[in-house]
DNA sequence: TCCTAAATGGCACTCAGTGCCAATTCGCGG
DNA sequence: CCGCGAATTGGCACTGAGTGCCATTTAGGA
């Protein structure tokens, strides 16, 4: 998927070389979707996609990586967004507005999201990974709450505090949007913030 | 560890069982401990614990199960005491004082839960089983609290959410208490359920 | 004491992940 | 169009977690 950082140049190789791990990806989610994550191999992935299942581990680090990887970016997204709102902004609003990445992505493309979504809550090594994945964005995250918040030490605790529960409320309106995929995200993840406030 | 559900009787197997799986641990956690979890093999934890490899798998279902295993019991612990909080308690009040039965038990061995603290918060893989046990529960805990909302399906998200931020409070308390022993859990806990509301 | 059932250990297997090296491919200058 | 060098790929062998199977040992009760 997309993971352009550096707008500029990207050398055909790696165009070619994201191009391969999409089509990889692709088919490995498609097997996930229809076996179960747990009950495919890597081999049937690699054979899958006309690769060896050694070349497979040099476009994806593991298995659920070819899941995973593909959100990795979206981390530093999101702080960046916060970090662009208004200082005086209340920091619940900012966060939650720091969300939109996501919700915009997955409106790009809610079928795709919302297969990704369907593997990752059927497997519970994938579930793991994500909320973790998610504690460490919030790492990220709570200096600049902190900051807003006066920076004091004493604040620390209070900003990971609200920094971890927003990251609650995501996890909770994509569980929700996973099961019920007419529904819309950003209605889900609204209601899930006011219900703290 | 304890893990009486019918309060009778412990056949002599059972206790036995129970002391050598609690021996196993300590070696292993030991272990963890000094060289880190990922560096640690199964061998070297049966050698270390005078069985067999096979006979660790036995006691314990993964390597992972030695660290985590033991709280198993607390989320049904935690739903119970729950449950039997006041039906006009403010939930969010109600969810603290279910935690108090993970703050009792940290207090009676503050070094021992230091230390698995410890192995925890240095291995991803650990904090990820950890955040998704915490889910687990959360599941099992939300019905009752949507049941206090009133049980409309639309109280269904709200009642997650303050679960599961409910539990994200719990986690930044005990990764605080991880990194400064000498703070009061129940403390830490009071001031991060505090930044919620 | 003996007999049975559980606990244990050993072995061989699958699968994820990794290091190493040989073969292949590909871009590029001549 | 040719060949050179670098990067990509694939094969192979290895470690480590986890599991099934079976033989052996242990331990408790008649």
């Amino acid at each position: 998927m997309q993971s352009s950082s550096a707008g500029s140049s990207r050398s055909l190789k790696e165009i070619k070389a994201d191009a391969v791990a999409a089509s990889i990806a692709e088919s490995a989610l498609a097997l996930f979707d229809k076996k179960g994550f747990d009950s495919v191999t890597v081999d049937e992935i690699a054979s899958a996609s006309g690769i060896s299942r050694r070349s497979f581990f040099r476009y994806f680090g593991t298995k659920e990586d070819v899941v995973v990887s593909g959100h990795a970016a979206f981390g530093e997204m999101i702080i960046e967004m916060v970090k662009g709102r208004p200082q005086e902004e209340d920091v619940w609003v900012s966060l939650r507005r720091g969300y939109d990445v996501l919700v915009d992505n997955v409106d790009r493309d809610p079928e795709g999201a919302a297969r990704t979504m369907r593997v990752i809550n059927s497997t519970a090594s994938l579930r793991a990974h994500t909320l973790e994945k998610h504690g460490a964005w919030a790492v990220g995250l709570a200096p600049e709450i902190a900051r807003r918040l006066g920076d004091l030490d004493a604040r620390r605790l209070e900003a990971d505090a609200l920094v971890h529960a927003s990251f609650a409320c995501l996890d909770v309106a994509l569980a929700h949007f996973a099961r019920n995929p007419k529904a819309r995200l950003h209605e889900l993840l609204d209601a899930a913030f006011k219900a703290l406030r």
